[in-house]
RNA sequence: GGUCCCAUCGUCUAACGGUUAGGACAGAUGGUUUUCAAUCAUCUAAUCGGGGUUCGAUUCCCCGUGGGACCGCCA
């Protein structure tokens, strides 16, 4: 059995993380069957539609690394073959104008929720052959959809779904400007792309009875179905493009790593028994969708925030940097060419300290930077006692000509008897000179990642 | 309101019908440390309720309850 997946995303909006996830599965089950994974941007709403979405879409899905076979089909593009097929339909007798006013429409609806009862097309043009056609309205076409018994769609993740048939009412097929709508198009597409299976979010579950009304009005195969829950705020509901922490922009602008993205979008309603961190080859060999989940899951800040730290712990100092240069390139500055050298040999340091790329930046901020700026708090921090303690300290540190832990160990040691004091006693005022914050890397760490002549600079400037 | 779906620690989840209900994140406590972290050790914490079926139910069935999705000439 050949494996025929696809996303189709509309660009109505920034791609957000539940859609990142539909398409993470059915990458995954292309692959692991070695089959084919599509993108086809579903563009047939003009109004909505926008480039730029399209655009951030393609980009954050090629950032996590779920590239799409062939180009990306464009749904606007095919639109003649999805008026072909609705003709077709109108002859095989399963499609029907329909002249009803949208304000009649809305009538109905109205009268229907005074009356407390669920709103159905009343099929008015269904067989209208006596009623006389309003010249002022233009129709639309609706699809002739079962009227009686039931529909069962067996779901790859839900199992067996049964639904009473009276409840689908024959929906618009083609719009008043004769323009096909998403339960058409979308048919029309999946088959011409021969996907096999079509995996999606919960909420596309009744639009698979009409779709499927479709398939086999056309006599097509039905590909296999699977929908898999959606994810939900913290909240509680469903996603929307509004909620914080929502689009995959918002991750990448606080240095989420993608690896790490992608194992917790994996992990989020799938689980294959205790295992937590999956590399990308383990996803494709172990992922299944009979090991998703039916309920919707909650987004999980410090769980992201978890995982991102512990590939950024096992990553390569070298790809981290890479990672941390693109990533202070578009959300910060640039990093300086003379300072890569010494973020990289940094890097062993920071990173343990570091639970996004963002921290990684903030805390190397003392190396990118050559004017360091003194949190007012740290300041009161440095009375004449540390002053003269870090007076004492570049007194002699000048005199070493190759810093290294060693000859500072013993260096900072002599200043600790001397002083009577403790570790912190010296460490304490030397970073805050260093670094501009009491809080930040080990002190050796520091001193070392700076030349001998920043030192110098930074400690002769208090006083 | 109608239809459909779902239900294990706060969160993500594991458990052929037989486990002291497991793991991870978060939380708490302690050790280590040079500040913040990190790290190590320990701990707290769950089968929604009620009925069945069964020797035995987290697991199967029914009913409640709670949550969610859909109900567009959006996708």
């Amino acid at each position: 059995m050949s494996f025929i997946c696809r996303f189709a995303p509309s660009p109505t909006g920034p791609l957000h993380i539940g859609g990142v996830r539909t398409a993470l599965f059915n990458w995954l089950l292309a692959k692991k069957h070695n089959g084919k994974f599509y993108l086809r941007i579903e563009d047939t709403d003009k109004e909505r539609s926008k480039e730029e979405f399209k655009k951030q879409i393609v980009e954050s899905l090629s950032w996590i690394g779920l590239n799409h076979d062939d180009k990306e089909f464009i749904q606007s593009k095919n639109i003649i073959k999805h008026k072909e097929v609705a003709e077709a339909l109108i002859k095989k007798g399963f499609a029907y104008e329909c002249y009803c006013s949208e304000e009649e429409i809305k009538k109905q609806k109205e009268k229907c929720k005074k009356q407390g009862i669920p709103y159905v097309y009343n099929r008015k043009w269904r067989d209208a052959k006596d009623l006389q056609i309003p010249k002022n309205v233009k129709p639309v076409l609706r699809f002739k959809s079962k009227i009686s018994g039931n529909s069962i769609i067996k779901d790859l993740v839900q199992g067996e779904i049964n639904i009473s048939n009276s409840i689908i009412e024959d929906f618009v097929i083609l719009r008043q400007d004769g323009s096909p709508t998403y339960q058409l198009s979308a048919t029309v597409d999946d088959h011409s792309m021969k996907v096999s299976h079509v995996i999606r979010g919960d909420d596309h579950k009744i639009n698979t009875f009409k779709q499927k009304q479709i398939y086999e009005a056309m006599e097509w195969d039905v590909p296999n179905f699977a929908h898999i829950p959606l994810i939900h705020s913290e909240k509680g509901s469903k996603l929307s493009k509004r909620d914080k922490s929502a689009t995959i922009d918002d991750y990448i602008k606080i240095g989420i790593l993608p690896d790490a993205l992608r194992n917790y979008l994996l992990r989020l309603g799938w689980a294959h028994k205790d295992k937590e961190i999956f590399t990308l080859d383990e996803s494709i060999k172990l992922f299944d969708l009979k090991g998703v989940g039916k309920s919707p899951s909650k987004l999980d800040m410090s769980r992201i925030l978890s995982i991102n730290e512990h590939y950024i712990k096992n990553l390569n100092e070298k790809i981290l940097f890479e990672f941390l240069k693109k990533y202070a390139q578009n959300h910060k500055e640039s990093i300086n060419l003379s300072k890569e050298t010494s973020i990289i040999k940094s890097l062993n340091f920071l990173k343990n300290k570091a639970k996004t790329l963002d921290d990684i930046y903030q805390n190397a901020k003392y190396i990118l930077k050559d004017e360091i700026k003194i949190a007012a708090e740290d300041i009161k921090l440095l009375d004449t006692n540390s002053k003269k303690i870090i007076n004492e300290f570049l007194h002699e540190f000048k005199k070493i000509n190759a810093p290294n832990k060693e000859n500072l160990e013993k260096l900072i040691n002599g200043l600790i008897v001397k002083n009577k004091t403790n570790f912190k006693g010296v460490g304490q005022p030397l970073r805050i000179a260093l670094v501009g914050s009491r809080f930040g890397p080990g002190i050796y760490n520091i001193i070392l990642s700076l030349t001998k002549d920043e030192v110098v600079k930074r400690i002769s400037k208090i006083n």
